[in-house]
DNA sequence: ATAGGGTTAG
């Protein structure tokens, strides 16, 4: 009976008697030296059942089953090596590779490209280097399968692209392998651009593409936005007769919706042959971005065709309930969750949290999250912009210390969650504090977000003219958002100036935003600046495009109502006046009403 | 008997 057949029996055990058996005689050296059954030695036997054991996902029997084998030469502890990897336990891997050097055993190139596999898997750049230097002491480091690992642990590390591009010049003859791993080096780490160039040099060079280099080239042009790229990536995809292949053509779809052109991702979904899973999450992904009803239509259509949802699925119908504000759907997604045993998935409740929170229920967020037995990163950070949202500051701070304090590396999304949750809280000094910690302790440079984020903190605080200091003295030019949130708090403080200035700036870089002369216009109204306030609004009606209209929902009994500022629809839309009628009332009660705009925006109809 | 690169979630 072959192993293979045993292991996939459908009455295989763990240890059958037949196994107990044949450890017995791997055991029994006297047989050892004389093989009875099988011309292989009993290395190879015990060899191929280790593999078999991993296949199944049975590492116990693996480990056991390898302990008592007396004689164990450099294929089994590979065999060891590669198994471990296979099932992501990388910390294993590493411990057998150094067991195994213990024990005086030498390595071979299948060894030390498995073991640079598992240096990857661990991010270790150390155990990586010193694995090199193992290669190069042993003289393995010729083999191109060593080469191409070494390429691709120096690439995913989180180093700069260096010490892969030194491996990767010294590779004598680069297969398609080499170059698709450099290709995947640039492209995983945000620089589409030269993964791109790298493919072009591939092309040059004469390397036949194959689907591998497609599907990368395809993320590369999706990571960088470029439909034009991308589209001729598609059009080679079907020159070499790869329009089949499933993750090439997933990649496209992707491209396409990454790159928002959803007309032609809907049309590449049409003529796909060979749909699975991973085609219908990547559609729907895409949708939730920019349309997520349409989204949720897909997500009903991918049922009806007989596709189980997963985890990647459902991140993104929840994210697409997030972005549509619509509770009970959320809930009704999350019971699905739930229901299928995926709420153990770490993306998957923080997506959830981010759903709760944008639905206006943050205590079901706070839950979901103290109840997380793993938080990542991505946790904090969602919980943290939650919280800031909905106005609780001090406690966004508090998680960013817990966080910290917890082991964490913050990053420069959670510094614009915390950020953002001061600006929110009016804790300014506290927000500069963790500004300035940001490059001092984490070594993290701020880009145009945070300080966007900081000159909101400082602006909406009332002090603009430090604001201004600082987009002043900023070591790059800022950008049109950095302007407008000067622009914001410039309104919001009646300076028509500063705010003059701003929004010239805005329109330098932004000439078509039609808010911009909305927000000046307010300003000169403020100050009774008439005059100007009828230029702005002339400039604005003699542009193509409209501001963007700010929409407000409810949903009630399985409906959702919508409402725009000044139209004049609905059945409902006088009770809607009275409710608010009734809410002023309340708020010059409580001598809230310093700033009437919003019942100057509701009279215009802006 | 042991080794390679690609696709979906913030």
């Amino acid at each position: 009976m072959s192993v293979d057949k045993l292991a996939s029996s459908p009455h295989f055990h763990p240890i059958p008697l037949i196994v107990r058996n044949s450890l017995q005689w791997i055991s029994n050296s006297t047989l050892q030296s004389n093989p009875p059954f099988t011309p292989e030695g009993p290395s190879v036997w015990a060899t191929n059942l280790i593999k078999s054991y991993f296949d199944k996902g049975l590492t116990r029997e693996a480990c056991n089953l390898f302990n008592e084998i007396p004689e164990r030469d450099v294929v089994t502890w590979t065999a060891m090596i590669v198994g471990f990897t296979s099932c992501n336990h990388y910390h294993q891997a590493w411990t057998m590779f150094s067991e195994m050097l213990r024990s005086e055993v030498q390595p071979n190139a299948f060894t030390m490209s498995s073991v640079l596999k598992a240096c990857k898997g661990m991010k270790a750049l150390s155990c990586g280097a010193l694995a090199h230097s193992l290669a190069t002491k042993h003289g393995i480091d010729r083999s191109v399968y060593v080469q191409n690992a070494l390429l691709d642990m120096y690439a995913a590390s989180c180093a700069t692209m260096d010490d892969a591009l030194s491996v990767f010049n010294d590779i004598p003859l680069k297969t398609a392998v080499s170059w698709t791993t450099l290709i995947a080096g640039f492209t995983h780490r945000g620089d589409g651009y030269s993964g791109l160039l790298a493919f072009r040099q591939m092309l040059l060079e004469d390397v036949g593409p194959n689907s591998f280099s497609f599907s990368i080239a395809a993320r590369a042009c999706a990571s960088i936005s470029s439909y034009s790229c991308g589209k001729q990536i598609h059009a080679a995809v079907t020159k070499y007769g790869l329009h089949c292949d499933a993750p090439v053509m997933n990649s496209i779809l992707d491209m396409y919706c990454r790159c928002n052109y959803l007309c032609d991702a809907k049309r590449c979904f049409g003529e796909l042959t060979e749909k699975n899973l991973i085609t219908w999450n990547t559609l729907i992904a895409g949708y939730e971005r920019s349309d997520s009803s349409e989204s949720l239509s897909l997500f009903f259509q991918m049922g009806s065709e007989g596709y189980k949802p997963n985890c990647f699925t459902f991140t993104s119908i929840t994210a697409a309930c997030a972005n549509l504000a619509v509770l009970s759907c959320g809930q009704q997604v999350h019971g699905g969750i739930v229901r299928r045993g995926f709420d153990k998935n770490v993306a998957l409740i923080n997506s959830l949290i981010d759903m709760y929170a944008k639905c206006g229920s943050i205590s079901d967020s706070h839950k979901l999250f103290c109840d997380m037995p793993g938080r990542d990163l991505v946790s904090w950070t969602t919980m943290m912009i939650g919280y800031g949202a909905h106005g609780y500051g001090k406690e966004a701070v508090k998680l960013f210390d817990e966080m910290v304090q917890s082991g964490i590396q913050p990053d420069r999304i959670v510094f614009m969650g915390v950020l953002c949750g001061c600006s929110h809280a009016g804790l300014v000094d506290k927000g500069l504090k963790y500004f300035r910690s940001m490059l001092e302790d984490y070594n993290i440079n701020p880009d145009q977000e945070i300080y966007r984020c900081v000159v909101d903190l400082l602006g909406r605080a009332g002090r603009v003219e430090e604001a201004f200091q600082l987009v002043e003295n900023m070591p790059f030019e800022p950008d049109e958002s950095v302007w407008g949130a000067l622009l914001g708090a410039c309104k919001a403080y009646k300076l028509s100036n500063l705010g003059n200035l701003a929004a010239q700036r805005v329109l330098d870089r932004r000439p078509n935003m039609a808010g911009t002369y909305l927000l000046l216009s307010k300003i000169y109204a403020a100050e009774g600046k008439w005059g100007e306030f009828a230029k702005m609004r002339k400039l604005m009606k003699g542009m193509n495009k409209k501001k963007e209209v700010g929409k407000s929902w409810i949903e009630i009994r399985n409906e959702v109502y919508s409402f725009v500022v000044g139209a004049k629809m609905g059945p409902h839309i006088e009770w809607v006046h009275k409710v608010i009628d009734v809410l002023i009332w309340h708020m010059k009660d409580d001598g809230d009403v310093t700033d009437l705009d919003y019942i100057v925006d509701y009279l215009e109809g802006t």
